[in-house]
DNA sequence: ATCATTGCAAAAGATTTGCAAGGTC
DNA sequence: GACCTTGCAAATCTTTTGCAATGAT
């Protein structure tokens, strides 16, 4: 291990590109093109992110760059093998976010706007690990997801309401 | 307190049934045979279920108080609409649990069987309450689900890897 | 050369919808 | 009688899969 790779928990000395590659190569799949186009958009682009939108942002059929949706879903999942990705549930989608080298985090997500929101507390995963201990649950990972409208689209409905006020 | 059920939290002064046909009422919906069967069967099995689920309890196709799928999914819907059940995904399906007079809580998922577990923890809440009023977010819910592995898998797990060990 | 990977088309699984027939108010 | 509901079949949406062609090692 020359460049310090350590694959354990978290400890980040390659750049996603490198530790996918490393990954690959533990497994004996191949690094291709449509491959290392993904690991460079997802990772040039911070953000939650589904399949759909993914695909939407890359080069249509026909263009270079374009990669197939079944290659983008198959990938998608080879990043979450890989502890690139961490993926989740909302509204009937998968939901796709940066894990990697990325600190521990849950999510306020807006109802009005579907903005997703991160937040980090400590409480929360001492909180987890107690109540994991009092019924002998080994805990894996947890999701918190805390729904509601957002400041934003709180003020923007306020001058809805007084709009309405005036008819 | 006649029938006046009282389950922690909430009071509850209608019975699921009285409380629907209060909702359709008020909606110009109708009271059928399919909508009190659902009701019926709902509330009178407490468990954590998915549409399919629910089915496969239900009398078949020709026999009677059987409902079809279309039905069942439309007053699922129509359930969480009013107040009686809360959804969740777990797994890529719906989850539906009881919500009205159903002290409020989270969940234990194992992994391994698939058991839901629940707990309910006022501390929670309130980091819950902290965390929304710091982001200046108005709370509607919240969902917390911590996965693992619970209490008796672990066990038998630990039962398996011996045996492993043995061989 | 070998064997993984891709893209296409098609399948699959969960849920929803159009519509004619039937039920409720 | 007016109009909401139901059940059927078919559509939809997201994700997965079979397979022949292509590409990586």
């Amino acid at each position: 291990m020359s460049d310090g790779t350590s694959l354990g928990t978290v400890s980040v000395s390659l750049s996603p590109l490198a530790r996918f590659e490393e990954f690959l190569q533990s497994k004996g799949m191949r690094n291709t093109e449509q491959r290392r186009i993904l690991v460079e958009h997802v990772f040039n682009h911070h953000a939650h992110f589904d399949a759909d939108q993914l695909i939407e942002q890359l080069p249509r059929r026909g263009e270079t760059g374009h990669v197939s949706r079944p290659t983008v879903y198959r990938t998608l999942n080879e990043f979450v093998d890989a502890g690139l990705l961490r993926k989740f549930e909302l509204a009937g989608r998968a939901v796709f976010e940066h894990d990697y080298g990325y600190p521990q985090h849950d999510h306020l997500y807006c109802q009005q706007c579907q903005k997703l929101i991160e937040f980090q507390s400590d409480d929360l995963l001492a909180l987890r690990d107690s109540v994991a201990r009092e019924h002998s649950f080994r805990v894996t990972s947890h999701r918190l997801i805390i729904t509601g409208v957002c400041g934003d689209c709180s003020r923007s409905h306020r001058r809805t309401k007084r709009k309405l006020d005036l008819i």
